[in-house]
DNA sequence: ATTTGATTACTAATATGTGAGTATGTCAAC
DNA sequence: GTTGACATACTCACATATTAGTAATCAAAT
């Protein structure tokens, strides 16, 4: 009774299967981060800001899947570490702006030929149909399905007195 | 000339658009999961256990995609929570065997209608032919694309004295 | 002008990820 | 039988993830 069909998982758990297939990806792309000492998270904020000249945290966040809170201390740090730039917006004192800097950039030109030549060997390896039909199969996830996303408390009224003071 | 063809980026960042879709499927169950205060890691450690009676830490963490460092803590909170046990194996006093508790018995079991459903509800969304098609393509992954593992450096002969020892 | 609600980036506490290295135990070669 | 390579679980330092909640700001309704 405590195992009747109803209380069975019947379905293979999809999102350790995603992880899975990030996992065997990634771990071909590793060496190239490694070499360099730059993280996933950075190459992927790198990645993103090749494309456009700036974006605010919370765009980065969407682009890249991290969250607020891990976002602060990962531009810190590359902040610190001279590969972005952040300012405030002029009309809006609120929002953010990132921006890639002359090191950041030459270390993306740099990468750019093991990454590229890593994922030639990779479709190789898969096939060239292999992975167009992936990337359709993701699109086609991305348009149908959305992001679940649970809406915060309507946070209590309390006293908002002397905290400490922004950054930046 | 430092923004040539070839060190431009030209193929999609994969290991991002993987993490991402994984992002979009799980956020419909962390509901699921946060309600009864497990996480995603210890849910999914609850699942290959349900299957088996016993499994070792190394072998967890090749079917969960957890490292041995986060293993440590994961199981050790695990334990904490009530929700299972480990034990060395008799005749190597290196291994462990870590097996579920009724209590994580119990637990699974009640979520998995919550869980099934919304698998139901996911298939719904992306049709069962994408369904099937999707798990085909992971599973071709995971049998044509090997994990690249970096192999550890050989160690420095170093002093080895007095320091804690294991618990368990 | 003040209040209210929404928005944005952030902090705090805790759990997990990652890379390097270590303690202990096993086993085969010597 | 001791040595040395290896295997397994572990620790440490640090980076990131997650959940909850806060400070500062803006905009619209009062």
């Amino acid at each position: 009774m405590s195992d009747s069909k109803a209380r069975r998982l019947q379905h293979r758990n999809l999102p350790l299967l995603l992880l899975q297939a990030r996992e065997r990806v990634i771990s071909h792309f590793r060496p190239i981060l490694n070499s360099r000492g730059i993280t996933e998270q950075q190459w992927r904020i790198v990645r993103v800001l090749l494309e456009v000249p700036a974006l605010e945290p919370r765009q980065i966040g969407e682009l890249c899947a991290i969250s607020s809170p891990s976002m602060a201390g990962v531009l810190e740090r590359m902040e610190q570490a001279g590969y972005l730039t952040r300012r405030r917006v002029e009309h809006d004192q609120r929002r953010v702006l990132v921006s890639l800097t002359r090191k950041s950039r030459r270390l993306a030109a740099e990468m750019a030929p093991e990454i590229e030549a890593t994922y030639r060997r990779l479709e190789e390896t898969l096939g060239a149909e292999f992975s167009n039909q992936l990337h359709s199969m993701l699109d086609y996830l991305f348009e149908k399905l959305p992001v679940l996303e649970t809406p915060p408390a309507p946070a209590a009224a309390v006293d908002r007195s002397e905290r400490r003071s922004r950054r930046l």
